[in-house]
Formats: structure tokens, sequence, C-alpha cells
RNA sequence: GUGGAUGUAGCUCAAUGGUAGAGCCCCGGCUUGUGAUGCCGGUGGUUGUGGGUUCGAGUCCCAUCAUCCACCCCA
């Protein structure tokens, strides 16, 4: 070993082989789900300008004030690594010229940034799957994100979700509430714990999801937003869980979820597991109606989600091992070069193919197994002189000689 | 950022303050072209790192780094 061990920065983790294969299921669930609701993807940058986050999250928010990669570059810009995707979506449908092309129906895949402390479901490199839905007026569209974060999860075949939804208002209603939250909390201020006291006027709402019990208790009459919505937020939620119905999304209410990012309103929604500790959400988002004006873009209504990639492919189980149709076996020197060239062929009928790579068959027997391999294709002088080759079914242990091009028939079955 | 637990072979783990071990993995052998079961042998560690106490430290103390758990925050 060298004189200093080289590690990965703390909290960003290697994807080595059999991880990156759950990522890769979670994937595909998405790509397949998410393209028959016709959303395109799009690849976004990682670093951004500092300012996008600070106008768009917040700049009292914990993602903000102290765990952003920021710095300043070279030529003397600021500039971080995104610790999100909703922002960059939003400047990237602006600066593309996209206000006036409709709606756009958005996904992405990539790894965002948090200098947080790492746990288990968390870490500072990590990669989110988030959708974002620019032009979406109306509870119908809600609804509709909900079906498809649903059927998403549903392909994954992850059990023992939960679907929460609850509203956090809008500028019209939720100042009074909020107004209203802060007198309850005020009036039994030394039964909170030391950081909801700080939170109470700091952001009231944070309290709502304590979990200190001693607070929970004090919160049980706690006035709560979805009883203090104006008309058309009242109307709007109602619209949400109709479709809801119709769409046969199971879900429930739970007047305790927040946003911990500024920019939302009305409907919000988490999808949580018990099986991950204290990181148990497993999806998230809401409605986002004022975030495109506020970035200098035309009041835009919106709404969007992400889900936490590493997170989804903990709930997976053992991913599958790695496919391996056939591993070629020669014997004897001078069969080598034959060997290589029949090895391409078979990767030309799409087989994954390893070259076992000469040597005692024993050892390459052995290796083909480590491999996993379905079949062991065995070259030495005699089949090579005859044009055929042994195949070796490696679970039954069945052997035949075959012509190449029914070998290639009995692989495929 | 706060609190707690843990770092010994590639992996999972042993080792009353007194010579660092096992299982698995890996490599080789048990007749010439056959794996996953058996038998034999072998490679592999300055015990996370740096200090300190001691005749002597994997073991005790301090620091540091990392991992895990909880708070916090969030996907």
């Amino acid at each position: 070993m060298a004189a200093k061990k080289l590690q990965s920065i703390r909290g960003i983790h290697d994807g080595l082989p059999a991880e990156v294969r759950a990522w890769q299921r979670v994937e595909a669930a998405a790509r397949k789900v998410f393209g028959t609701y016709a959303f395109s993807e799009v690849r976004l940058p990682v670093l951004e300008p500092t300012e996008l986050f600070v106008r768009s999250i917040g700049e009292a928010t914990d993602i903000v004030s102290k765990e952003m990669y920021a710095f300043t570059d070279q030529g003397g810009d600021h500039i971080c690594l995104r610790p999100e995707g909703t922002a960059g979506a939003v400047r990237a449908y602006l600066q593309g010229g996209l206000t006036r092309s409709g709606g756009q129906r958005w996904f992405y895949i990539g790894p965002m940034f948090r200098r947080e402390r790492p746990q288990k479901g968390r870490l500072r490199q990590f990669q989110q799957i988030g959708v974002e839905m620019f032009g979406a007026p109306g509870p119908l569209e809600d609804a509709e994100i909900l079906a498809m974060a649903h059927a998403f999860l549903s392909e994954l075949g992850i059990g023992g979700l939960q679907l929460e939804i609850n509203s956090l208002g809008c500028t019209a209603c939720r100042p009074a509430y909020r107004e209203a939250l802060v007198a309850y909390l005020h009036e039994r201020a030394d039964l909170l714990c030391e950081t909801c006291k700080e939170r109470m006027d700091k952001n009231p709402m944070r309290v709502l999801d304590c979990k200190v019990a001693s607070c929970q208790a004090e919160l049980s009459a706690a006035p709560e937003m979805v009883n203090h919505l104006c008309a058309s937020c009242e109307s709007h939620f109602a619209g949400l869980q109709a479709g809801l119905k119709a769409l046969q999304v199971p879900y429930h209410i739970n007047a305790r979820i927040v946003r911990g990012l500024d920019y939302y309103n009305r409907t919000a929604f988490e999808i949580v597991t018990d099986q991950l500790g204290a990181q148990g959400t497993v999806l998230a988002g809401g409605r986002y109606d004022g975030l495109i004006e506020e970035l200098g873009g035309p009041a835009t209504t919106a709404i969007g989600f992400a889900a936490g990639l590493e997170r989804l492919a903990m709930l997976l189980g053992d991913s599958e091992p790695a496919v391996v149709d056939i591993a070629v076996v020669v014997l004897g020197e001078q069969v080598i070069p034959y060997s290589l060239q029949q090895a391409a062929k078979l990767r030309q009928h799409g087989f994954s193919v390893v070259h076992c790579g000469g040597g005692s068959a024993k050892r390459q027997f052995k290796a083909a197994d480590r491999e996993g391999a379905r079949f062991v294709v065995v070259i030495g002088k005699d089949e090579m002189q005859a044009g055929v080759a042994t195949l070796k079914n490696m679970a039954t242990g069945e052997q035949q000689q075959l012509a190449f091009e029914q070998l290639v028939n009995v692989i495929r079955d």
C-alpha cells in the first residue's frame, strides 16, 4: 500500500457494479413509466450559479445557508454544485425560451450535493430522479403527477409505502394561518422543546413535524392549514382528492407535512417507508406556482417531485447478478486465435461472452462458474478441426457437440 | 453542527497488557479436456492514522480520519 491511503470524500460513495445494477433497475422503471405519461428526459448542469439557489430555495433554509458546496472559480464567479434539481430546471426552461411552447413535462436523473452529516440514506453526493411539469394549472395535473409517482414505485415492486398529501395554502391564505399557528404555539411555548422554541418564530410550520413526543402531544389541537384554506385552495385540494380517487391512488391526508424549500404552495406530498430508519422519505414534492415568476419568467403554474435513487435502491433487496450467457473454454495453445474468433461471432449474436483465457480446463471451468455463465462452449483441437464446439449447460451439467449455428439456437432457448 | 457506537487479512469476525488467528474468498495440487460438494497445501495484516502511558499496546489514554445510529435536515 502506498504511503498515504487515498479514499473518497466523506459521504461520497462509489457506485460499484452490484449497486449500479440496482440503480439501473430504478432508472429503467422511471424511464418506462414516465415515458407512458409523455415526459421527456433532460440533462442539466451540475454546476450552477450560486445565486440561482439563493433566490429559489431561500437564503434562510439549511440547504442554502450551510449545506451548499459553493465557491468562487478562477474567474471570480460564484458557482456551486447543485443541491437539488428544480431550480436548475426552471432556469433551463426560461433560458431555453420554452415559455411560449406550451406545457413542458420533464424528468431528469443525476447527482445532487449537500454537505450534511452522512447517515444511512443520506449522502453528500446522492442521486435524484426528478420530475417537473411547467404549465400545470389545476388539481387534475396534481392528481396525474401523483398517479405517475405511484405507478413508478409500483413498477419497482416496493411494498409498504404510504402516500401522504397536504395543502400548504397560497399567499392569500397562508399568512393568516401562520398567525393562528404562531399564536397557538406561543400559548404553550414553555412546553415545547428547545429547537421548537427557536423554530416557533423563524419557521413555525416546521414545528408541526417535530419528532419530540412531548411536542407532538402539545400539537394535537394545533390549527391545521387544511382547515384554513381560502376558497380556491380549498377547491383545488378537493379536486386533487377527487382525481386520486378516480385514479384509485391510495393516500391519506397528513396535515403535518411541510416542505423544506420556500417555493412550494398548495399541494405538498411525500411517499414514505418505515424501512429506512430516520431517512424514510423516498419521494417528495409539490406545487410551486410562484417560482418561475420569482426567477424572472412569466407567471407559470408548476408541480414536481424528486425521488432519492439510493434510497429506492436500498428498498429493492438483492439485485440480480450480472448476466453472462457464455464462457468460452479453450484447450490448447494453437486453438486460441480460433477461439477468440468464435467468441467474437457469438457476441455478434447478442450474447454476453467471456473468454476464459486458456490454461488448464479446471481453471477455466472454475472461472466460468464464478462468472455465473449459463453455458460453457469448449473449443479444443478436435472441435476446431471438425468446425464444432462442445456445449455444456452449467445448470444441468449436460454436454453435447454441436455445430456453431445449432449451438446458437440451443442457447437462445 | 450536536450526541452515541464502532474501526484487526479482500469479506465476516476472534485474540485475560505478553509470539496476531479462524471461516469464507483467492491461488495451486489430489493422473492426460470439465465448475458449483470433498481432501491437502499456499498467498495475504507496520491491528484506520498520528502521538502518549508501559519492560511490553490490537488491548489503556489523547488526537485525527472514516463508517454506522440518533438529533437536525431532507430525497
